[in-house]
DNA sequence: GATGAATGAGAGTTCATTCAT
DNA sequence: GATGAATGAACTCTCATTCAT
């Protein structure tokens, strides 16, 4: 596991700290504020995951971050909003670890997949209820109601991530590894069938009580995929 | 297109109907009843579509149906079944038109793949919306909250689906033409692929204004899975 | 058992049924019209004493009944008059006996006590549910809402039903019998009583899965309460 | 009079209150509460008076506690227990008031038979209408539908409230003043007959715009029943 | 007379959100 | 900043009653 819990706060804090007096004060209180927000999307994952949206109740996420119902409203305009804040975290999260493949040195394009492969799958197996949450996000009935400025930011988040894989992707085709094809095309090809495995595999296990395949199916969705895309 | 509508009517009446006067009123009755139903579900599918399944109420419903409220619930137990039996109704159909494939002789496992592909973008290209929140039922909320009758049936028409796109695999590689694999693992990634890829290309649309790249992005999908299918 | 069914069509017709056709054809639309009242009013007697009043609905009985919802409209104007119907019934037969009891001849006012006290029981114990809904009735909730109409008819009868016992007590106290008090008091005592045991027994069943001991209470007040009026 | 309200808050609270500020705050939060708990109580017992059961709306109860039809459900569960608290209160306070009787010293049964008719003349007179609600609870449509705590709860105040009617009877046949029967049989006989005169003649009165004979009605009753008891 | 599909008003209940403390 | 009691709009669903057939 090459990745650190995405919710816990990681943000990086100006290394120096207490040339000032108020600047000190200013920003423990920063950061108590983004550790509050931490803790609600803590309690907030956990409920969504076991209830789903709808039947998630402001309360009951309150209860388990073990603060008011009011109190989420100081850092979250509304439930929508602190349901699609998980999701673009998850989201931003992904982006680092790719850009970080992409960055890698000395390996082509086609290792560069398997390691793509493998950041999915440990995305996947760290949080696999925020991940379904972010695809049931995708699909329409929350996006429709979306506020202007969360929904700007979703696009954002996303078209970052799907960049992440249209440029390894058009790696393989400069390097005369894959077929030439449009590498947006191929980019959204990847993440849909990344997404469409986690759903499929994950609602076969709830509809028949199966065992979680997900890991397994998408080595071999992969496999089948790098063999279709080469030259 | 080589399909009817799933949504109107087509089960086949008597062709003659008028030797016994019980049973033409009774058969009349029947197709009234039947009737009523499918202009439920077709009120129904475009309230779902546009709202999503909260944001969808059942007076809405009522309203586009030009009924009122209280009949929907002559024909559908409550809310919930009204919008799984439109996925169970989709499901049934693509089934159907699959085992046709199955049946067809002459032809071999490469090229039912080909008339898959085919079928699913027609399918998609006949009712985008419907096949969408099949996928939203996939995704746990729903899932968690649905009678145990209706979560047997969806299981039994999710099963049967399956099972058909894993006799066709099965069948490519009996014949030698894909690489020997799982043929249930092979069904689900080709299942999860269209999914996948109508679900994310849908919903790029909805974030971006884009235009609906679904059927192009399936054809290269389809053409990098078969690629990758061969032995 | 000296009673016949309350329910059962018992109502005596003209001897004489023949002279004139049409007085024949009227006649036994007359009959069957009874009947169909008769039919209903059996089938609401086991609904009504199966869910109680307001979870008992006309849908449910009318398929007891065999009919239609509709059909029950055309015989009763509604459904709290179909239940007070039942409720008059029982006591308008009620009263039948009390009044053979008054005409006896030969036996003294304690004796008459006596067989009033039977009476009860046998009622009681042919039909206690019906009897459990007359008192309901008297609480308050249904009789506020009663049609004028239905509402005098129930003031007569449950007049009636009072007179004939007045008149026993009226009785014993003219015989020397009885101690001296206000006969319509003694009455009201007496049917309290009765209505107060049926009611309180068979509650204190339902709470405890008790044994029914409604006779034997029964019994036993009807002992003390002739004790307490002697002279 | 020698009860006072029921329903208004008569809890003793510490005499003493501000040695400590959080005590004190948490105390009136808890008195507070309380109050809105009776509040809406009052409210209740109106609605359901001039309304029964079935036909008061939430809303109007609401409304008459001058709240939000919310505001019930944060201290009742639903409907069915905020009417049937109403009834184990006044259960409640009857029988505290028995137990008062009973530990009496230096009367004989006879006398306390005499207080006990006298407690029940006052509840009747403070509250009839709450109590005829109780006897309404009594009669089946209302008992089958409770949830099994409150049905629970319901059953043992109901053996308490009977438990000490025996024990006073069982105090009189000790005591060679009433003739040897049943105790709980004699206890099941003055509560029906307490129960059957408030219900009878309230139902009289709503009847015949009669008057409110219950209080001359009861003490002859008791007059009755006493002599009856006698060795 | 009988039907039973359709009605639609109205109920209980939930819960995201607010705001006085 | 935090609270949590109160809000009240909005929802799903029921069912007595009607009326065209």
């Amino acid at each position: 596991m090459y990745f650190m819990s995405v919710l816990t706060d990681n943000k990086p804090y100006s290394k120096y700290n207490g040339d000032n007096y108020n600047m000190g004060i200013q920003e423990r209180k920063q950061r108590e504020k983004e550790m509050r927000r931490k803790q609600i999307m803590e309690a907030a994952k956990k409920v969504f995951s076991a209830k789903g949206f709808s039947r998630a109740t402001m309360e009951e996420i309150a209860g388990e971050a073990e603060l008011s119902p009011g109190t989420l409203y100081l850092y979250f305009k509304n439930k929508e909003e602190l349901h699609t804040s998980l999701s673009i975290d998850i989201l931003e999260y992904i982006t680092i670890l790719m850009k970080k493949i992409i960055g890698k040195k000395g390996i082509d394009a086609n290792e560069k997949m398997e390691k793509l492969k493998d950041t999915f799958i440990d995305v996947y197996e760290y949080d696999s209820m925020v991940l379904i949450n972010l695809f049931h996000l995708q699909s329409g009935e929350t996006l429709k109601n979306l506020s202007p400025e969360v929904l700007e930011q979703l696009k954002e988040t996303s078209a970052d991530a799907l960049g992440a894989i249209t440029s390894i992707v058009q790696e393989g085709i400069d390097q005369g590894l894959f077929k030439e094809r449009h590498p947006v095309a191929l980019a959204d090809i990847i993440w849909a069938t990344y997404s469409g495995v986690v759903l499929w595999v994950d609602s076969k296990r709830l509809l028949n009580n199966d065992k979680d395949f997900v890991r397994q199916t998408l080595e071999t969705a992969f496999e089948i995929m790098l063999k279709g895309f080469e030259k």
